[in-house]
Order: C-alpha cells, then structure tokens, then sequence
RNA sequence: GCCCGCGUGGUGGAAUGGUAGACACAGGAGACUUAAAAUCUCCAGGCUUAAUAGGCCGUGCCGGUUCGAGUCCGGCCGCGGGUACCA
C-alpha cells in the first residue's frame, strides 16, 4: 500500500500550475470575471496561522470559481509602510526598507508552499516607489480637484522627546519611550474631504447587500447622522453669542451651563489672556487623544465668568465653563449642559455643584434620566409639543418653535471627520508638495515622480528623519523655480491600502490605474479580512473609490469597489508577559513559554504573566508559526485543518491538536483511492443507487457550504462522504467516479492530494480546471422520511412515514402512535400541528 | 465611556423557529498483531436507574412571545473587536 507523500506531491503539482499558468489572470474569452481578494498582509516577518486560514479561504473562493468557469483575479501583496519597520530599526539597528523586503521574502516564501492559486506575477509592496509614485500622482490629482486641504489637529506630543507619538505608543497618558505625559498639541495638517461624502457614503451603505449587517450598522453608526438644533446663547456682556449644538433641544428648559471645548476660539482667547485659565487648561491638555482617553478622563472644567441669556428667558443667566469633555471637531464645539439627562453633564454638574433639574420623568434625581428617544415621557418642563410624548416628538416640537419663533435652527449634522493623512514620520509614502516662500504650497509636477524616500537616514534619535536629512528637504519650486523646501510628512499608512485592489487590475500601469483593466475587473467580487477593518480601512476605501472616480482613476460603477464581503474571525492566543528592568512588558512566544501547575514559565524557571485570547499580533508575541505543520504534514494538512471545526466569522483560540488527525484523514482517502484504483474493473456491486445518491447530496450540500462560507460544514460534509464510499458496496464504475468526485470537491481545500487522485484516476487534465460537478436533484431524494412526533413541545416519540404523505394521513398515524394515544388517555387533542417532512406536534 | 459582535458536552463546533450536541479532537472499550505502530469496530451531555426502558435537567443568567426558542424580543453578566496616528 502506497502512503500519500505531500513532501514529493505537493511541489509537484504547484510546478504543474505555475506551468500551465493556471491562476495567471486573463481577460480572454468570454466566461464572466471574478475578482476574490483576501486583504493584504502587512509584512511583520513571518506569516502566522491568522494569515494561513485567512488566505485559505480567498483561495477555496478562488479555486471554486475557476473550476466554475470564471475569468479570475486572485492576487497579493504587501501593506508595507508602517511603524514597526521603524521600531525594528530603532529596536535592533538597520534600515526600514532592508527589514521590510527581508520580511516580504521570507513571508512570500512561506507563502508559496501552501499552494494558492495566485497570480504572483501581479505582487507588488506599497513601499516599491512605483506604487507610491502612483499614490503620489493620485493625491495630486485629488488636490487640483479639492479633495484634500490643510488645517490644524492634535496630536499625541511626547514632550521629553519632542516627537509625535502614535495613539499606540502612548501608554496610560504617558510616552512609551520616554515615560513623560503626553500632552495634546496642535499641529497644521493634510485632511481629505471625507465628510464631504459622509451622507453619501451612508446612504450607499443599503447598496451593499453582500455586506455583513453588522459591518453596514458598524459604519453607519461611526457617520453618525444626527438631527439637531444650532442657536446662540446671547453674551451677557454683548460679545458675539456663543453658538451650540444639541441633538436635546427639548431639555433647554434643565439647562444648567453653557460648555466649551478648550481648544473653542472663546477658550484660546481666555487661555492666551489670563494664567489661571491657562493653567487649567494646560491640565486638560494633559493625556492622549484618543476618544476612549478623552471619555474616560475624569470630568473637569473651569468657569470662564462669562456669563449667557438662556434663549427662552432673558432673566436667566447661565454660566460658561471650559470642559474637558467638549470636542472641538464635533458640532460647533459648545453644548449647553443637562444633567438631568446626559451622563456627562450630570457628572460634571455634580463635581461642580452646578444646578439639576428635571425637564420630563421624577423630580426627585439621582442619576441622569436618559430613555430611548423612542419612549414615552411626562414633561414637567417642556416648552414645545405635547406633555406625554416621545423623545423624538419633543425634538421636532422643539426644533419647529425654535424656528417658528427665529432663535434657533435645525440642522443636520455627521460625527464622521475628515481624515487625516499627515504623519510625522519616515517610512510612509511622501506627500508630494513643496513649501515656496512666494508661491506657498505648491504641489509637485508629476513628471518629478515618485518623490522617493532617501536611503540615507538614521532612525536612532526620536522625531523625523526626513526633518533633519541635510539635502532631502532642498529642492526647486515647481511653480517659479525658486530653491523651495518639500514637505516633510508622509502619508498615514491607510492611504496605501485604500486603492491597491485598484492597482492589482494593472499593477505595472504608468498611470495609477488603466481604466480598461479596472472597468473588467473591478469591483472586487468577494473581499476577505478582518472585521478589525470593518470601519476605518473599508470606510476610507469606499471614499477612495469616489475620489478616483472623480479625479478619471475609476469608472463610475467603480464608486463601491467592494461587491461582497467576507469579514473571518481571528486566530486569538494567550499573550504571555513578563516586567522588564525599566517596568515595561516584555512579550514572549509561546514555544518559549512551557505550560505547567496551571502556570507559564519560561526556561529559566521565570513565571510569566497570561493574558488570555488576544488577536495574534507581532507587537505582542503571541503568533504561531504554521511552518511546523506544514513540516510534518504538509501544506494540505494546513489548509484543511484551518479550515475545519471553527466557522469561518468566529474567533478562534489557536490550538494545533487536531492536526495530526486532519493528516491522518487524507492519507485515508488517499489509501481508498489507492484501493478504489485496485478493483477489478468489472465489478458489478449492490449499493450502486445509495451511493450515487450520497454522491450528489454531498455535491449538493458542499457546493452550497462553499457559496455561502461554510468552509467547516463542507469538511464535515466530505468526511460523511469519505466514509460512506468507504463502507459501501457498490461497483467499480461508480466507486471511481464517487472517488472523482471526492477529489474534486475537496480540490478547493486541499488541491495537491485532489490533483492527485484525480490523476491516478484517469481524470483528464488538472483537477484545477475541471468543471465543478453539478448536482442532479432527482437523484437526492429519499422515499421516506423519519418525523419526530411532541408531545406539548417536547419529542417523545418518532415514526417513518414516505416522504410524500399527505397531510391528514399523517395526522392519522401520528394519533395511532402509542406515545400519543398514551399521553392523550382516551381524550381528544387541543391541538395538532403537522410541519409536512419536519415535525407532529400533539397538544394536550 | 461609546459603537459592534460573541457565549451550546472535557474540547472545536452542528442545528431554514421544528428530534439540541451532526462532523471532528481528546478519552474509554474491543478487533487485528509476538509486540508496538498503523488500521478497523463500538461507547460517550448531566442526573436518576443494577442495567435497559423510562423519567428529570440541560445551549452564560433572568424574564417574555410561540403549539414549539440555541434561534425571535427585553434586561443583565462575561469575553472579544473598533474607538479616527497599530495594521
């Protein structure tokens, strides 16, 4: 008997495919196109089992629709700009660009002995300058047609090394490196129009059918559309009136205060004018910036002694405070405060003994009253509309009297900003623009692209490289000539991955896209990722496609690139973390960790701390190299086994037991084809029908698995199937192409060992290109079917009856049941529900 | 804090509102073998029972809708993802 070697077979049969160019995408003929991608790997160093179960999948996907007749596009590449490539060289010396091409080698490298069908010809890395040359041109393009402009934003300030920190980097308020508080600082920064697009970008979301529904909720609900009103608080002392927005306007009447944001011109002015004000403020500034840091502060606030009319009585005067809790890039950075009904207010109220009162529910409070805008409420103050009526009635009531009365209006507004693209740093793309003393920020010329990165910088001191390059920031002004100086931010990392399934069409264009290219293959047909990137990456491509649809880079129905999406689970594993000397974490992997007495020890006997499930993240140490299984098992091994038991959505707690199972299976489909191949070719059988049978129900069941994800189900399914060609016994024709059929429906998953069988079979040509079997319904159908009989709900009985039973008949034989007649006593039903081919149910 | 998910045997998980636990892993028993490996067969949610039959309990917790709920609704608890400079 002959074993399966995947060590011979597998590099065999890839030779096969590269050779007949297999997975090479073509525009030929006239089968239909499908474009499957899985998101790109950012090149960390070496692939993870995260990475093999993802990839795995787009490749099922991919292999499926080939042998389904389609034109397919199923590339990769690498997101490969990004921090760690300057951590690893602050961490460990050399170059962003030596460590990130070392890793695309080894990754690409691990890659390819998994076999996926891949159109390598079409890689390419973001950090190749004939990529971001391109996404030069693009930002260029988006320029001269307003989509991208400068204003002020904060940043994460590290003040000890007076560098920009990432959100990442700053660790409980203070600077990862250098230990100092952070403090928010305001730079002068590049923003594309994003909210331009917000109302658009959320109403095209019904489009997307194919589209998780929690993905299209995630992002609808990031948008953020709200109604609300805008008005003016009038100064008491004459000023300009400071202008609010709320989305409450019907509890003005338990207005307590007038908040603004410390970064309000109103605070800017008091901060420059007077030291205590400042004080307070250079406190507020204190910390991060992000929303989790700015919602978690403790509330604070300083009152600024200006004080305002509240709109519906001049007598009444409110007090204005600087709060730390007021965005500034969210309405018009000043809100009236109600305790009564927002969590905040009432916080910061009662910190600051500022008056509570009630505007509908109890008059007696204790914690802010805040129901669904959708329930009902008694208004003990109210000012418009009904004294019973919903939170929303009461905002429209408000709204049309404010406007009625002319003090306010209604207004809609979008918690979507815009998006910023400048980052302080080295390895990112450069944004093509040049600072000119007489003609101001002049973008370059494009026949001077790719701006490229200079190799020779250092990354051993904090701050930009490129801020202290000696000749890199010289240069001549693309508008007069004149010695000029380049910017010297790069551009965010999410720049990169906004378009590349754009450039994957024509990856070696001289122009960022070739139309023709793009108008066949997009959009992407099925795309594959995280749901990590269910909003920020796919909300900031969808823009994308509309800035390149604008600027000639995509065609119109390009505007929604992605036609279906997939969002996979992640592979999660225990982080395990020890305290360095200088009290920070230290990660370690976990073949270096051995597990025992319900603790983690390292091999000096050191304990480590376990954090248990965590996304698998090269930041933190807790990867598992697949190379080991594929060592033992091979690459189909790997495939299968990352495919079966866990559905494809959920997470997964990474554990390799199971694996030598997964081998053990198809070796022994392996050896039942090997015997299959041995049977005399005459024998006639007995269990022709039933097997033919199994035979299109498993095509049948794993076709739909396939088309709908259920990669776990399909597995489950083929192990049904193995086993019943195994036990049956039926003839040598049918056996062979019960055997055929196997291979080829398990070609997707585990494409050697099917290449395989299907050529010890006789089969014609590669299985890879052989039409996916169809099933033939007539053939699926069994006689009879087997009905639980309940009793009240529950089973307490089962009996066989033909399939095609009509109703009544079965009603008849359900009461002649003797659990029923048993339960009924001699009495007669209350109820009876038959579910023709489910279920009887006997209520009593 | 806010937004979005998820929670089923020892484990991974299956189940268009219709027999909860398919299919696997780990485990147990057996066959084959001088032995081991490999392979094959069988058992297996918990409690009750000598065992079987039967009965009771059981899909994170509490409640609801329904003839019938793992599935739908409301409230809680726990875990995970995102939170705009990690990618």
């Amino acid at each position: 008997m002959s074993l399966y070697d995947p060590a011979k077979t597998e590099p065999k049969w890839q030779a096969a495919w590269d050779e007949a160019g297999t997975f090479k995408a073509t525009m030929t003929g006239d089968k239909p196109k499908y474009y499957v991608l899985e998101m790109f790997p950012y090149p960390s160093g070496r692939i993870h089992i995260g990475h093999v179960r993802n990839y795995t999948m787009g490749d099922v996907i991919a292999r499926y629709k080939l042998a389904t007749g389609h034109n397919v596009l199923h590339p990769m590449g690498f997101d490969a700009f990004g921090m760690p490539a300057e951590n690893a060289a602050m961490a460990i010396g050399g170059h962003p660009k030596t460590w990130t091409y070392e890793n695309i080698d080894t990754m690409v490298g691990q890659m390819k002995p998994l076999g996926f069908g891949l159109d390598w010809s079409r890689m390419f890395a973001t950090c190749d300058p004939e990529y971001y040359g391109q996404q030069q041109a693009l930002f260029i393009d988006f320029l001269a047609k307003d989509l991208v402009y400068r204003k002020n934003a904060v940043v994460n300030w590290d003040p000890v090394d007076m560098t920009v920190l990432a959100n990442e980097q700053v660790i409980d308020g203070k600077g990862w490196r250098s230990g100092a508080e952070v403090e928010r600082r305001e730079l002068t920064q590049w923003f594309f129009k994003i909210s331009d697009y917000s109302e658009e970008l959320l109403d095209a979301l019904d489009t997307l059918e194919n589209w998780p529904a929690k993905v299209r909720l995630m992002q609808e609900n990031w948008i953020g559309k709200s109604r609300g009103l805008e008005f003016g608080f009038e100064r008491v002392d004459g000023e300009e009136p400071i202008t609010v927005y709320t989305t409450r306007p019907d509890t003005l009447m338990g207005a307590s205060f007038v908040g603004i944001s410390p970064d309000h011109p109103i605070a800017k002015k008091l901060e420059a004018e007077n030291p205590e004000i400042a004080a307070e403020i250079a406190e507020m500034r204190k910390g991060g910036t992000t929303a989790e840091a700015l919602e978690k502060a403790e509330k604070r606030g300083v009152d600024t002694g200006i004080r305002t009319k509240h709109p519906l009585d001049s007598n009444w005067e409110l007090p204005v405070w600087i709060a730390n809790f007021i965005l500034m890039d969210y309405g018009t950075g000043a809100i009236f405060g109600c305790p009564a009904h927002d969590q905040r207010d009432y916080e910061f109220a009662s910190k600051y003994e500022l008056p509570i009162v009630p505007v509908f529910g109890e008059e007696e409070i204790t914690e802010a009253f805040v129901p669904a805008k959708t329930e009902k409420v008694t208004f003990l103050r109210g000012f418009a509309g009904a004294t019973e009526q919903t939170g929303d009635e009461a905002v429209d009531a408000a709204i049309a009297a404010a406007e009625r009365d002319g003090w306010g209006s209604g207004v809609t507004k979008f918690r979507l900003r815009d998006w910023g693209l400048s980052r302080q740093r080295y390895w990112g793309c450069p944004i093509p623009v040049v600072h000119c003393d007489d003609c101001g920020v002049v973008p370059e010329k494009k026949e001077n692209l790719p701006i490229e990165l200079p190799d020779d910088v250092t990354l051993d001191i904090p701050g930009n490289p490129l801020d202290r390059h000696p000749t890199w920031r010289d240069c001549a002004c693309p508008s007069c000539g004149k010695p000029a100086q380049r910017e010297t931010d790069t551009m965010d990392t999410f720049v990169d991955s906004s378009w590349y399934f754009a450039r994957f069409t024509a990856p070696d264009a001289k122009t960022p896209t070739d139309m023709e290219a793009a108008s066949y293959w997009m959009n992407v047909d099925q795309y594959i990722g995280g749901i990590e990137h269910a909003i920020l990456h796919l909300l900031y491509s969808r823009f994308f496609a509309r800035a390149m649809n604008i600027t000639g880079h995509l065609p119109d129905s390009a505007r929604e690139p992605f036609h279906a999406l997939f969002t996979q689970g992640m592979v999660t594993h225990a982080i395990y973390m020890t305290t360095g000397e200088d009290g920070r974490p230290v990660y370690h992997y976990p073949e270096d960790v051995e597990l025992r007495d319900g603790g983690g020890f390292l091999k000096d006997g050191t304990q480590v701390k376990i954090i248990p499930s965590a996304k698998m993240s090269k930041s933190k140490n807790n990867v598992v190299d697949p190379v080991e299984i594929i060592k033992a098992f091979g690459a189909d091994t790997a495939r299968w086994f990352v495919l079966s038991d866990s559905p494809p959505e959920r997470d997964v707690e990474w554990t390799a037991s199971g694996a030598e199972a997964a081998s053990k299976h198809l070796n022994r489909v392996w050896m039942l084809c090997d015997k299959i191949g041995k049977m005399p070719a005459d024998y006639a059988g007995r269990d022709n029908e039933e097997l033919m049978r199994e035979m299109h129900k498993a095509i049948h069941d794993v076709t739909m698995a396939i088309d709908s994800f259920g990669f776990n189900a399909a597995i489950a399914k083929l192990y049904g199937f193995a086993s019943t060609i195994a036990k049956s016994d039926a003839g040598t024709n049918e056996k062979k192409l019960a055997i055929k059929t196997l291979a080829q429906l398990m070609s997707p998953m585990t494409p050697h060992l099917a290449e395989d069988i299907w050529a010890h079979q006789g089969g014609e040509g590669l299985i890879a290109n052989a039409p996916w079997p169809v099933a033939d319904e007539k053939l699926m159908v069994e006689d009879s079917v087997t009905l639980p009989i309940q009793i009240n709900g529950k089973r307490r009985g089962e009996m066989k009856v033909p399939r095609d039973m009509p109703k009544d008949e079965v009603e008849k034989a359900a009461l002649a049941h003797e659990a029923v007649v048993k339960a009924l006593d001699g009495g007669q039903p209350k109820k009876l529900i038959v579910v023709p081919g489910r279920i009887v149910n006997v209520v009593v």
